[in-house]
DNA sequence: AATAAAGCCAACCGCATTCGC
DNA sequence: TGCGAATGCGGTTGGCTTTAT
């Protein structure tokens, strides 16, 4: 656990401000004023589980969840790991739907060894709008004390609601040329817009995202991570996972990488999903 | 139509870890 | 080396929506 530095990635600057950073800092303070009233870690969960270009919304495919529910047995409640594993999905939001629809299921079929798969509970199957949603405020007294209009960034179904079209964030009066360190926040909103086309509907842009991450993807650091939790604790995963041995190196090398990123059977026509690569996760195929 | 119950999910909270001074 | 601040993470909660009665 713990984190990493937070300027670690490239390209930031760490250390101490500069007379110039300063400058930056207080010219576009000037200019736009201070703005939200909330804390870094509010903000951070924000970008992290709402506003990131990347984030896939939607519901969450078979194939993903299949994916989850292994890497959960390999893993347990590590879900900042498991959605590691999971482009475009928020450790948040596998933690909710393992909360609220695989967990139940695989307490139910725990409890009833039998049956076979188990509808998730009554299978109020969310239906993801790709944006954001602004609702007419409710009659909750909450919303009636202000007239502040909430952004409702819940799925949510298109009832009798109102839905009032999403009106782009103020961003017009920014410069891009002028702010470069914040066109991330400032193409955001097209891109989110964009994660419609993004969707795909057997999981094709996870192996698109699969082939980027590459070599990270297939060298992933549970086992590092196992193994430190085996020497942190007694009681550990591996442990309770006797099928897991910390030691042993996932068999993937640079050379097998390569072999099948060069592969001609994944060229660009190959029809695939993540159930070609479930193998990675069945511990019993593991050497 | 009204109300209760269940489901869902964004955000909060507290702890552990790491950084920078 | 110690300490305060920042950050990452998992657990939990609050409030909204949907479904059932």
């Amino acid at each position: 656990m713990g984190r990493s530095p937070c300027c670690s990635k490239e390209g930031l600057n760490r250390g101490a401000w500069t007379a110039l950073e300063d400058k930056i800092l207080t010219a576009y303070i000037k200019a736009h004023g201070e703005g939200l009233k909330r804390c870094g870690k509010s903000c951070r969960l924000r970008w992290l589980n709402y506003l990131r270009p990347d984030i896939k919304r939607g519901n969450i495919s078979h194939d993903e969840e299949e994916l989850i529910i292994r890497l959960h047995n390999l893993l347990g409640n590590r879900w900042s790991l498991i959605a590691g594993r999971l482009p475009g999905r928020t450790d948040n939001e596998i933690k909710n739907y393992w909360n609220t629809t695989l967990g139940k299921r695989a307490k139910a079929q725990a409890s009833s060894p039998t049956s076979t798969e188990t509808p998730p509970s009554k299978s109020r199957h969310k239906k993801l709008t790709t944006e954001p949603q602004v609702t007419k405020p409710s009659n909750s007294p909450q919303a009636t004390e202000t007239k502040i209009q909430v952004i409702r960034t819940k799925a949510t179904r298109c009832s009798s609601k109102v839905l009032i079209p999403l009106q782009p964030p103020p961003i017009q009066d920014i410069d891009p040329s002028e702010h470069q360190d914040f066109q991330p926040y400032l193409t955001n909103h097209e891109e989110i817009n964009n994660n419609a086309s993004v969707q795909s509907h057997h999981g094709t842009e996870s192996l698109d995202a699969l082939y980027s991450h590459g070599q990270d993807f297939l060298n992933f650091e549970i086992n590092d991570q196992l193994r430190a939790s085996n020497e942190d604790s007694e009681e550990n995963d591996i442990n309770k996972n006797p099928s897991l041995d910390p030691v042993q190196p996932l068999a993937f090398d640079e050379a097998m990488f390569k072999d099948w990123t060069t592969n001609p059977c994944l060229d660009d026509n190959a029809a695939m999903d993540l159930d070609s690569l479930a193998f990675l996760l069945e511990p019993d195929e593991w050497p």
